[in-house]
DNA sequence: ATATAGATCTCGTCA
DNA sequence: TGACGAGGTCTATAT
């Protein structure tokens, strides 16, 4: 595709509001957060409907560039050297990629309408609101409070009592806990403790699995594990259906 | 685009190894770590050259779903209803997604060649380098004696000892430094204390900033906090060229 | 395979 | 706006 097609295609396409996508031979400069170069590779870069810039390569989950909403985009021409590239810029100006183009293979453009939003099971959050709603996991006696809260402490997944009264802080964790997440829960219990001058207060890491090192950890500190398997909300479809074709 | 004609053209490109990108309209379902429904809406489907999947929305940074690769695929029609859609399954069997497609706009598929890695500066690592070969930013008489180590004390970022035989642990922060940082640190330098035996160990964060609640438990715990920017490697390009053109 | 921690993390949420 | 923590986090590295 010639440079100044690609030019028409793009403005063409800005202005109706399209996601754009088009795959190319180009260099990667990126200077902002951190700084980056990448030579001359075939890859797929998008630029989305909100201004989000992509670039990924051709292999791999994850874009090997990227810009934040809204960035912004000129085309630019070495003087010396007649070498165009793409200036794309983030908002702020904080961050910026130099993407010399020397091909541009295909570009496709499309109005995309969709403004719905993922309906997400099985988060922490469903965890513990699982807790709250089921005590009797965490002991005969337990009596929640509060859930997800916002407290001076930190952030708290469960919160509740005994039956002796001893204060009952409840750290979720979908998957193996490990250190970080002992250590999070350790800076809950010793902060209450200090901040309300209460000795009865202890923490329990609810997960499906915990590290021995965390276990270790948890013991030093007086702290217990409680093994929770994360609730999970949708069933499965029926798998059982007639099979059309099949590829890959 | 005709439902045959998208699987005949899916399939050629798998033939021959090429990266697909395509619109369409679809409705998804997902299952695995978590489980998510997303009703019908255009979005941008990309199958990579390693059998990566990537479902984008027109807006936003993240994928709404993908699988690492390698994804496999395959059609599945609904007895009943006669739905076509596309039955994607992650490598393990763990994680699959239903992807029910009403209408494919466009699709688009290329071989990319690129095998290339990215230079990346401005890591935490590149800023633990800096600061063992820069001692004297931490303090006159920090000699570093290791860095970015794997200990049986966790993983000290840089460690080295000051003229009077106090151990120090340094951990680096990219950005303003929060109390993860700081629970981090006071973990490394406890193992160490205990499982040394040594009461003169103490533990600095470097960081450009730190947020007032992290240095408060910092002080509480003696420990340090120094202000350290993370090196640059990279210069920016000169931004004096010629403009071609601009757009959004 | 598991464990640990960084990331241009991104994203939401609350004070 | 900054701070804080979750994430289908992902990715790299060491044990």
């Amino acid at each position: 595709m010639k440079f100044q097609d690609f030019i028409d295609k793009v403005k063409l396409a800005q202005s109706k509001g399209e996601l754009i996508s088009f795959f190319c031979k180009c260099a990667i400069t990126y200077s902002g957060r951190a700084e980056s170069y990448l030579d001359f590779g075939d890859r797929l870069i998008i630029i989305k409907q909100d201004k989000t810039l992509l670039i990924h390569q051709p292999d791999g989950g994850m874009p090997i560039n990227y810009l934040k909403a809204p960035a912004s985009a000129e085309f630019i021409l070495d003087e010396t050297q007649e070498k165009p590239f793409i200036l794309l810029e983030g908002r702020s100006g904080a961050d910026e990629i130099d993407c010399e183009i020397t091909k541009v293979y295909d570009l496709y453009s499309r109005k995309l309408i969709d403004g719905l939003k993922q309906d997400l099971a099985g988060s922490e959050a469903e965890m513990s609101d699982y807790i709250r709603d089921h005590p009797e996991i965490i002991s005969k006696d337990f009596i929640p409070l509060s859930r997800e809260e916002h407290t001076k402490y930190g952030f708290i997944d469960v919160f509740g009592h005994t039956g002796d009264g001893t204060l009952l802080i409840i750290e979720c964790k979908r998957y193996t806990a490990g250190l970080s997440g002992v250590t999070q829960l350790r800076r809950y219990v010793e902060k209450m403790k200090s901040l309300k001058g209460i000795k009865a207060v202890t923490g329990v890491i609810a997960a499906p699995a915990i590290t021995s090192n965390a276990m270790e950890m948890l013991k030093d500190w007086k702290l217990d594990f409680i093994r929770v398997d994360p609730p999970k909300r949708f069933v499965r479809k029926n798998k059982r259906q007639k099979k059309i074709e099949s590829f890959f």
